[in-house]
DNA sequence: AATGAATGAGCGTTCATTCAT
DNA sequence: AATGAATGAACGCTCATTCAT
């Protein structure tokens, strides 16, 4: 049992939850086997198994990736102080997320629809998706709360509220893109503008 | 049990396909097995292959309903003429999608996001959802169009492109619903017009 | 429950086994299903387990009619009197062979070899193949008795042996024109004529 | 267990066969079962999936060995140079037939008729019974050439026909001993001898 | 006599996981 | 640490047969 250093432990579950993507990118959680897996990542299944309890918590891993991702912008976006309207960063947003579905060989976007429906059936990747939308819609809170400041919203707005706004235009832009395949940040943006300039 | 009425056919259809929504509802489209559907249809293997040729195909039917349940609303919303403004459509929207979810044992909206994950890699469902989103969100667009016509909205906006901000307003409230647990058709509506009525 | 004459009787039975033989010839024993043989006849499956007990005796009705077609010939053929050589019995066993095979739409001795197969798994079918053969393989010891009474074989041959000789040829003639396809009546003759004619 | 031995891979493999065979001439192809065959063979449902692809190739497997077996006599019988009548071939074929039924626990001609049955509606085991007997009398038709080289057999027969009826002994001989019982080779080769003498 | 919807045991096959090497 | 052959419970599905009508 030769000892192994800390980085080559990393890499190699890396290397599992790159291949655990790729497979269920094309094919969906429940249909990846974890032989799949196993063949994609170039490892043994003993090898797979020393690094991961079982599928589930591969199947974590991933959907926890694919939740989290959204989020990295946010970091960079608000440390950026100033004036930011929450038309500007929800544009941000979708580019973001469209840059994010056309990176590497997966769509992360569609990982996320996966997580999403699994979320309602199994418990750890239900607190995941809890805990990172949270937050996620949390920094939209924030970035109302600055528009209220500027007076670009209402002050007696309930930011809580204007942010489930926000943040539920998201998943919706998320799924025309992969169902039905005619939106671009160009149009969901030019459409919210024309439902907030009212003549 | 020979020579059955069409009706006596209808409803064995109905009670397997009941029996399938209640099972996908609690454990999700793949973790429900055909054993499953049998026991609480409360039929025979047989009886139920008889009607469905296959897993598949009562998964299919399942998505077909829930994917359909939204567009019913419309058909009465756009009946009854005079002005509709877009945040009043889309309240009564939220209001269905609530009652829907509330509706019998089973929560169609759970059953709607499961579809979303399996629209993405399985055919048959990717093409039901394209069609009745398509037609969903182009009641959406009817409803804009009203609004530029009553100057609600501006005339040189893109109706398509707002019907899309509009329609994809509704995910992101399901999904919210689901996972986060908090919101309301009256405070995603409040939101919304908090993020309209510009100061 | 009408009363049906006999008549009515015989002929739903004949019904029932020509869909089995049809079936039968095209997909063997065992891919051939009882809905195939009710679809076949045209009856229900009640109207079919009327007449039979059950598959067992419908594939036990279709192997007798099959091993028991050959006989036919021989009671005409024994029937007149006068000199047959082995040889000429042989020659019309096989032309008669291959007429019964080209009769109808299917191929009698593709049945006969299913009943070989299945005669050794199958008690029934057993008892039915060993009575017919031995039936069968009799008529030929006549005939070889016959050619001993005219000095056409060694009156101190034993006639069975040679029948078994003369009846062991019929099998290898249909295997071969089945599974090689190049054996006539014409070509196996002529071969056992220059085996026979020693120079 | 894993880096195993190609020996191993290959002992293993056969331990499927034999397991196979046991239970397909006990029982016949289709009433075996793959359960059957696991339990026959010691291993586990997995295991032996990791040896085959599935029922068909196992039946396959054992049905090309059982049209196979008889080729090997001649690979050393006509190897010998020398004389060999018609007859004389005929008779060590008959005992090597014999031979290959009484060895090990399983009748490998009972396999053969289960192949042949087979052959009609399977197009693998069709393919290989059509090579495998072509093959087989193609040493009939040599033997025959050899005969004629020898004056044994008249020089202007055609030894393919001939080739046809020496091969087309074999089926009735199986099929007689296995149905009627009562043919031994010295009986067959007598019977053959008496229609061959012709006084 | 005839119907055909319903039954349910049992089929062939898969796949997450283990453990001897 | 790593291997990969082996496990076996559980899956989706078929089909000979029955029986209320």
């Amino acid at each position: 049992m030769p000892k192994v250093t800390e980085e080559h432990r990393v890499a190699r579950r890396q290397q599992i939850v790159d291949a655990a993507r790729t497979c269920v990118g094309e094919q969906g959680f429940h249909k990846t086997t974890m032989a799949d897996v196993i063949r994609e990542s170039g490892l043994s299944a003993g090898a797979v198994y020393g690094y991961f309890k079982g599928k589930d918590e591969i199947v974590a891993a991933i959907a926890d990736d694919a939740l989290s991702s959204v989020d990295l912008l946010f970091q960079e976006m608000l440390a950026a102080e100033g004036p930011l309207t929450p038309a500007a960063a929800l544009r941000k947003t979708l580019d973001f997320v469209v840059s994010l579905a056309e990176r590497h060989g997966t769509d992360v976007t569609r990982i996320g629809v996966q997580a999403w429906a699994e979320a309602l059936h199994n418990e750890v990747i239900f607190a995941t998706a809890s805990a990172k939308y949270r937050m996620l819609r949390g920094h939209f809170v924030d970035v109302v709360r600055r528009a209220q400041a500027d007076g670009t919203i209402a002050a007696d707005a309930n930011p809580e509220y204007v942010g489930q706004v926000m943040f539920g235009l998201i998943p919706g832009f998320i799924l025309q893109r992969l169902i039905l395949g005619d939106v671009t940040p160009e149009s969901y943006s030019s459409g919210l503008a024309a439902l907030l300039d009212k003549p």
